[in-house]
DNA sequence: GCGAGATTGTGAACAAGTTCACAAACGCGC
DNA sequence: GCGCGTTTGTGAACTTGTTCACAATCTCGC
């Protein structure tokens, strides 16, 4: 266990195996080893074990883990272990999918507010939320303390409001927009791309993929 | 341009790259260096011409890429040239999102069929759609012909939902439901994780997030 | 208490992906 | 046509992440 700095793949790991360790907790199971997780999760042994290494030791040798105690270390690590309240920018289609997505209780997320730009939106209820102005997300975040937010806004929007969640205090940003974002340096993006997901699944649906060798050689541009 | 296997994470990128040379023809740009993608993309230049150089060779020295046919044969590489016909199973909030996402037509991708198992559901208009019984998967895809598929449906289903796809002929799957796939060696899945996204955040949201040593060491489980 | 069997934690070997740096290619002005 | 400034394409160095393999640790039955 050196102090060395997480690499972002564990992270992303060990929420996947919160989620199966939360379904063996509910299935009664007390113990699991780490091949037994590489049945459930996909994720070779070696590799499990390897992550929860940067964290400390969690297993009993001979034995393996036990459900209930690697759930709140996870849940400890990933800041899972108190509710984590969430700025909503945007009641389009995917903010409404996002505020009626069953999961996130399990996990201690909660979308605490809604906000939007549009006049016609704001006032009305959104799920269990009323729609807020997002010019008042400062003043509204004062009261919530969140520190993390979404983006469900169109593209050209999205900047803005990614500033605006910075501006409210948000250190980490989930980005549903199509866009790059610039933002401080202690602020997390990660972006959700459906495009980018079903353009490598594209790729790979028709295998011999294979851009002709100098395509766009001659001339100064060929029209497609 | 060594024949070897492709990245996935060039083909991530790929996507990238082509959004933002989307969005210079949109602003009549006619030509890009590998400096300005950096600029534009925030991927490194010399990143942005290895990956390219998986494909073959699409610039000029000393002038840099035509915007347009760099653009064909980004679509080219990852089948986006012509339309691409996909499945989606849950007519949910999430299939909700995405019937609505109109950020698809601009890469070629459409939605071809919504299914969903609720007879209540069944036969409802849908975006531009009619909700179609799952059972009938197959039998539809024998006509639109399509090769991508997207789980929008809660975790208990989603292995069924899996099934049917691939025995329908899809190749490609994007799954949104938090479970892991079984699927044959010759179908593609991605999956599509809020909350694994969300877990990271958190973490860093908190940067001291440290679980102390030997936490579940002692007794056979410590209750939380 | 002790040996057998299981499983962990981790340094070391390996693999994959990224960055560097530079020769080769190109356009332009004269 | 020739030299200059620019930009590409790519092998080589480097960095990051994964897999391996094994000593150390633990349980259990007798």
């Amino acid at each position: 266990m050196t102090e060395t700095r997480v690499p972002v793949p564990t992270l992303e790991r060990l929420a996947i195996y919160l989620r199966v360790l939360l379904d063996a907790h509910e299935s009664g199971i007390q113990t699991l080893s780490s091949q037994e997780m590489e049945q459930h999760s996909g994720i070779s042994a070696a590799q499990f074990r390897k992550d929860l290494s940067y964290f400390g030791e969690f297993g009993k040798p001979g034995v393996g883990y036990s459900v209930q105690g690697l759930i709140a270390c996870i849940e400890r690590i990933l800041r899972l272990d108190e509710e984590q309240p969430i700025l909503l920018v945007g009641a389009g289609n995917i903010g409404s999918a996002l505020v009626g997505y069953p999961n996130f209780r399990a996990h201690r997320l909660r979308i605490a507010a809604v906000f939007d730009n549009n006049f016609v939106k704001i006032g009305r209820p959104f799920g269990d939320l009323i729609i807020e102005d997002i010019a008042r997300i400062r003043e509204v975040n004062a009261q919530i303390g969140a520190r993390l937010g979404i983006i469900a806004v169109p593209a050209h929007a999205a900047q803005e409001v990614a500033d605006a969640l910075v501006d409210a205090g948000v250190t980490g940003i989930l980005n549903f927009a199509p866009t790059i974002l610039r933002t401080p340096p202690h602020v997390h993006v990660r972006n959700v791309s459906f495009l980018q997901e079903l353009a490598v699944l594209s790729y790979h649906a028709v295998e011999d993929a294979l851009c002709v060798n100098g395509q766009a050689r001659r001339g100064g541009d060929d029209g497609v």
